[in-house]
RNA sequence: CGGGACGUAGCGCAGCUUGGUAGCGCACCUGAUUUGGGAUCAGGAGGCCGCAGGUUCAAAUCCUGUCGUCCCGACCA
């Protein structure tokens, strides 16, 4: 490509709408422009990019099995209204209608397409297993569109869905998937962790996520420093802590005026956090429900609402707290009449402080069994510092942005949609379905925000837009054209993509370009070393610079590129 | 959806308090001089001041509404 001809409107200055590096230097370096909020226009640089991780993702899907095809993008509410996620998945859904005045909807995810696709086309487990996929924009109205591509409402994702006979069948291709899924990112040249991770809206029952490790990420995840435990801090576990003992004392029934927050209580009566116990309340398909963590703690809304299978979960309002008949400020679990969760952690300590469900007291010394009752569990967040769940290792905490996800399903789609198979005995079977994703775009920006550097964007070579730029010093040396055009024919005879740079600008202003769209290798033709027969290299991430022979310019960069990660 | 902020040229901003009909830097066009890390000078093009009402002789500026955008929280590739 010759630069001249390039559709790359770089920018000097920072847009003010961007937050985050990647997001910023995909504005400057003239690879998108915004059309709405979280919908964008991919101009041809960050197109290439789109489309190298595309075809890395391609390659490992069908080294796995995978087999590519195209579903349709507006999908008929019926399939939804099947698999009864029409209603479940809200105003995240993108609701259109046609002019007969029929549902529809952009697909956020193609589970139902997917299976009602199989339901009508494999009957037989001679078919299984099969793998299907595609690359496809999707659409998610979220409420919070964010970060560029971090978080669009219109976005690229790679789409894959298994179908298996049984669970053990599953496995080996939730395995293959897993395995893709680390060659795929690998390849890009991304540092990541797959974490174990909540099944969510999806359903299923298990589930990785993989976190490219970045300040950015908006994920919090807790991962071991001895062993491979790795997991979403929404559903990490730890492993037990020494309890002290303590003979229990006797209940305490103490005054406690304008003490409505656990502080305030802990410092009325001179006491540490970590020995009383907060209150949290929560509306459960419409039924109340209080879950107890220590009060240093922090609750884990999706652990308490899977244990509670609910699907409509929500912090109680003040009138749901006043119907419940509670006491705000001052609820504790002794006698209590709403159901009651307790955090392991509150069930295993003792003499503790907590509310006397009545305005202007507290209870101090309350011990599980003995003065108060409820169904125990893990509800809490666990915090970096505490033990692994595995191996008795300490977790470490660290931010990562979620660039893919592989679940089982198990048969929640093809159950609910009727979609079956016969077995060698003529036995109909729910398939056992596992779906997979991959967020292109976002593994385009996670790339950016692990690559760049203060003069713009350091593109693994793997999914650079081209892995050469060859810049002559002056476009008006007609040697240096010269041997700019030799060099740029002559890589590209050998399958480089290479860019060069024959605008009119001064030297300054390609060197700033090609550092900031990226470009791992940079050939410099200038008349100083063209004297001596050479040409001048120099490596974007590494900053290494030096001479190679003109003569045999061809050779030298190809050698270059190969020391180039 | 709750909280906060902002909409003035492609980008970054000033002007608004105290109303008088729009300005700066970058980018863009022409010419000259330059030419190895975002050149200099001269000339030029580009804006219904988000939109709609209102107040006023007069509105970018004051008032109301509306739309859009961004950030922080609850949700997810």
């Amino acid at each position: 490509m010759r630069y001249s001809k390039l559709f790359a409107p770089t920018l000097r200055e920072v847009p003010a709408e961007a937050e985050i590096s990647s997001h910023q230097l995909m504005l400057r370096a003239g690879m998108m422009r915004k059309v709405a909020s979280g919908v964008y226009t991919y101009l041809p640089l960050g197109w290439r990019t789109i489309d190298k991780i595309s075809d890395i993702i391609r390659e490992e899907m069908n080294n796995a099995g995978g087999q590519e095809l195209m579903f349709p993008i507006i999908q008929p509410a019926e399939l939804w209204q099947k698999s009864g996620r029409w209603e479940v998945y809200g105003a995240e859904l993108w609701r259109v209608k046609d002019r007969h005045d029929r549902d529809f909807c952009l697909g956020p995810t193609h589970e139902e397409i997917a299976t009602s696709l199989i339901l009508n086309d494999v009957n037989s487990y001679k078919q299984l297993p099969l793998m299907i996929y595609q690359i496809q924009n999707k659409y998610r109205d979220e409420r919070r569109p964010r970060f560029g591509l971090m978080r669009g409402r219109e976005f690229i994702m790679k789409d894959c869905y298994s179908f298996d006979r049984d669970d053990a069948a599953l496995d080996v291709s939730y395995h293959l998937m897993y395995d893709a899924y680390v060659n795929i990112f690998n390849r890009c040249g991304l540092d990541f962790r797959p974490v174990k991770a909540d099944n969510g809206a999806i359903g299923g029952s298990s589930s990785h996520e993989f976190m490219v490790l970045a300040e950015s990420g908006e994920a919090e995840i807790l991962y071991c420093d001895t062993c491979d435990y790795a997991a979403n801090v929404e559903i990490a576990d730890c492993g037990k802590a020494e309890i002290v003992k303590e003979a229990q004392l006797p209940l305490e029934k103490v005054l406690t005026p304008e003490c409505r927050t656990i502080i305030d209580v802990a410092e009325f009566l001179h006491m540490d956090t970590m020995k009383t116990m907060k209150a949290l309340f929560y509306m459960a398909d419409e039924k109340p429900v209080l879950i107890f963590v220590r009060g240093d703690r922090m609750m884990n809304e999706i652990k308490v609402q899977n244990y509670l299978g609910a699907t409509l979960f929500y912090m109680g309002t003040e009138e749901d707290l006043h119907n419940a008949g509670l006491t705000q400020g001052f609820i504790g679990p002794c006698g209590q009449n709403v159901r009651v969760l307790l955090d392991r952690e509150v069930a295993e300590s003792a003499n503790l402080c907590c509310g006397a469900n009545e305005e202007g007291y507290h209870l101090k010394n309350a011990n599980f069994g003995r003065d108060f009752q409820g169904e125990v569990g893990h509800f809490r967040l666990v915090e970096a510092g505490e033990r692994c769940p595995d191996c008795g290792g300490s977790l470490q905490s660290a931010r990562g942005i979620e660039v893919g996800q592989v679940f089982k399903l198990g048969t929640k789609y093809s159950i609910s949609m009727e979609a079956s198979y016969l077995d060698e005995n003529g036995k109909a079977n729910p398939f056992v379905m596992g779906c997979y994703g991959i967020g292109v775009g976002r593994t385009m920006a996670a790339a950016i925000e692990q690559n760049h550097d203060e003069n713009g964007i350091v593109w693994p070579k793997a999914i650079a837009p081209f892995q050469v730029v060859v810049v002559p010093v002056s476009e008006k040396s007609e040697r240096q054209m010269k041997a700019a055009n030799d060099l740029y024919a002559g890589l590209r005879e050998k399958d480089v993509e290479v860019l060069l740079d024959d605008r009119a600008e001064r030297a300054g202003v390609k060197f700033k370009d090609a550092d900031l769209i990226g470009i791992p290798l940079r050939i410099t033709i200038g008349d100083k070393s063209l004297d001596q027969g050479l040409l001048e290299y120099k490596e974007r991430k590494s900053g290494a610079s030096g001479s190679l022979d003109a003569a045999d310019a061809v050779s030298e960069v190809l050698r270059l590129l190969e020391g180039i990660e």
